[in-house]
DNA sequence: CTCAGTGATGGGACTTGGTCCCGTCACCGT
DNA sequence: ACGGTGACGGGACCAAGTCCCATCACTGAG
């Protein structure tokens, strides 16, 4: 087992994230990680910037909803784009396979502060990236903010459903939340 | 001058503030922040949980708009308790006599990206205050959560308005502004 | 086959954030 | 005058994160 071994950030992240699940954020070490990957140290901070982003790094979804928004049909409503942007999500992200790791990660987050304000720092990223494809697309500025804010807490409801008991594929539930969200919008 | 200088907290926040501003986040010590205050890194912490809590521990913005939803009229539709929400905020925390701190301290915090996630942090429980509050009335739980998100996006318009060049009341600042969120939602 | 270049890794020194424990001093009531 | 309480000072200590340099595996040219 050498210095050699491909794919060093994603061996250091199901460690982190194994090591997390056993003993908790705040009782596993960088070092710790690192040596559950057969790495040390100096290489872990060579992939990630600190030790949250460790759970958060393989994440483009930002680009997945940028590019989706950016694709839809030219005639599409801000928040018809916006579903389209779930569907891409459900296919390219949040699939069948990965509910299993979804749900351990999002209950480890779940468990410890700093982890969710890293969270709450990538929630505002994606809204950000939303709101401005859509802004590309002619909406207008508070439109695509509204928008986008209404995607984002819609995407909230369905993964809470989808890493819950329920599962099921997350394109469709993300879609049923949007038009739930939607209609309480409607005021 | 000593031990038993009054208010170790206030100092401390004026302190770090001036210190984030003057040279940047990442250049100063908590140290040097206790310094200039005339404390110690121990009493820092023993106010503070960590450095960037110096700029948000006096916040009792969640409480205010807690209380506020809560005390709105009783056959107050969600978004209009909400709007009594921003008003009490206008009133008990950004008040023409802070607006210049508030600004200074918004730029400090835009200027450094972990200020920043703490903030996200920190508007993530204003929402969920207002939506606690919003279901303490009797609101469906998604209306609630939709209703908060708008009227967080509002607050959030409404500040970056307010905190510019164009001054004014925070209150009618947000009360606008959370027309015009209204009008963008009815799609 | 050899050898130099490239890039990822190892390793250790160093700064700073944050915790812990304990001694000290000011205030307050008796 | 005296003891209790609570805030502060100070120092040891650990882990996060930075920096710099040595080392090793792979690659391609000769």
């Amino acid at each position: 087992m050498g210095r050699w071994e491909p794919n060093a950030p994603e061996r250091l992240s199901r460690a982190a994230l194994e090591l997390f699940a056993e003993r908790g954020y705040e009782n596993t070490t960088v070092i710790d990680i690192a040596q559950r990957a057969g790495l040390t140290k100096s290489t872990f901070f060579r992939h990630f910037q600190d030790k949250r982003e460790v759970l958060f790094g393989g994440s483009t979804l930002a680009g997945v909803l940028s590019d989706a928004v950016a694709a839809a049909p030219e005639d599409a409503a801000p928040l018809e784009a916006v579903g389209f942007a779930m569907e891409a999500v459900g296919r390219e992200a949040f699939t069948a396979e990965r509910r299993e790791f979804s749900v351990l990660r999002r209950s480890v987050i779940a468990a410890h502060p700093e982890l969710r304000e890293r969270e709450a720092l990538k929630g505002l990223a994606l809204t950000a990236a939303m709101s401005d494809a859509l802004r590309g697309r002619g909406v207008p500025e508070l439109q695509a903010r509204v928008a986008a804010e209404l995607g984002a807490l819609a995407m909230t409801v369905a993964y809470e459903r989808w890493s819950g008991a329920e599962g099921g594929e997350f394109g469709e539930a993300a879609r049923r939340a949007l038009e739930e969200v939607r209609a309480a919008a409607a005021l």
